[in-house]
DNA sequence: ATTTGGTGTTGTG
DNA sequence: CACAACACCAAAT
């Protein structure tokens, strides 16, 4: 199989080229504006999760975090459409319950529509193939991945894709998200966690190749039904079927492990597709974000806790 | 509030 | 083939 041609038949050329042409992306570009304030928002995100109980004020979360309280709000209605107050609303327990609430029947109406038909569901308009199981079980031998860094709205992104489409989407920032004992990934981190997902897959460092979908998943924009995201979902055949239901949840809705696992019809595999959701590869653009606890509560996330918060905060200021 | 016991799938030896 | 590890969940303290 000839590797040589990327062969991307969904970023139009132009665009392409206009990204490639300075890599990681356009410093005038939002992307990058969000990149950047992402990095400082973090902290403020950080600080309202661990003190969320006691609701504390704007004042004191700017003055935690270096920033004057104007200066803060401004910053977060540039990065996610929301102020402080109004994200802080978007985080609350209530809030979740309430995602999940309307998630059930959500999920529904996504379902009837979207799985039969080759124009997918998804509001960013996924289209995905999965992989057969013997290239899975091989542990990706033959397969070249070519992956890129980019800016995105949550911090610098590693992309990793076939000539089919996106592979995987990740994480690389140097700074810890949670207290968690795990160590702050950094590029080399981010790219040893998809290494050992395809231990026996070649990987070619392309930004080119990758820059488009970055572009695509993180640009609202750009998410239109004619030219859908392509995207390769790897993996085991019951990780793929959980990983293809998470792509029926929409914007603004959320869903729990259990729900889903009844939505699999393995009512009783709540855990084992909690497994599933934490394997998947495509963070963001197959929404795992978007699977809570059945009590709202955050439970985990691979690229860290605070993360999912940042998402689920950023898509509520999307949502309305 | 916390503990406990039942879970399905995957990866490892 | 057995066994541990899990981003769970509901019921019983």
């Amino acid at each position: 199989m000839p590797t040589a041609a990327p062969a991307l038949a969904d970023p139009p050329p132009a665009a392409r080229s206009a990204l490639a042409a300075s890599s990681p992306l356009a410093a005038g570009s939002p992307l990058a504006a969000s990149c950047a304030d992402y990095e400082r928002v973090r902290a403020a995100i950080a600080f309202l999760s661990r003190e969320r109980l006691r609701q504390p004020s704007i004042e004191e979360v700017a003055r935690a975090v270096g920033l004057s309280p104007s200066h803060l709000t401004s910053l977060f209605r540039r990065w996610a459409g929301l102020t402080p107050k109004d994200f802080l609303q978007a985080i609350t327990l209530d809030h979740a319950r309430r995602l999940l609430k309307d998630g059930a029947s959500a999920l529904d109406a996504a379902l009837e529509v979207g799985f039969s038909g080759p124009g997918r569901l998804h509001d960013l308009f996924v289209r995905h193939e999965a992989m057969s199981p013997g290239e899975f079980k091989s542990g990706g031998a033959g397969l070249t991945l070519r992956y890129g860094f980019h800016p995105s709205p949550f911090g610098e992104a590693l992309a990793v894709a076939t000539d089919r489409g996106l592979a995987a989407l990740g994480w690389a920032d140097e700074t810890r998200l949670d207290d968690r004992a795990r160590p702050a990934p950094g590029r080399e981190g981010a790219l040893a966690d998809m290494r050992r997902r395809w231990p026996n897959a070649r990987f070619v460092e392309d930004e080119a190749a990758t820059a488009p979908y970055v572009a695509r998943a993180f640009d609202p924009s750009l998410w239109r039904a004619d030219q859908p995201l392509r995207v390769v979902l790897i993996g085991a055949d019951f990780e793929v079927r959980v990983w293809e239901s998470l792509l029926a949840i929409p914007l603004g809705a959320a869903t729990s492990y259990g729900a889903l696992a009844r939505r699999i019809g393995a009512p009783k595999a709540a855990r084992a597709v909690g497994a599933a959701v934490g394997r998947n590869p495509i963070s963001f653009v197959v929404p795992c974000h978007r699977v809570l606890g059945s009590s709202g509560a955050l439970t985990g996330y691979h690229w860290g806790v605070t993360r999912k918060q940042a998402i689920l905060g950023w898509e509520a200021g999307r949502v309305g």
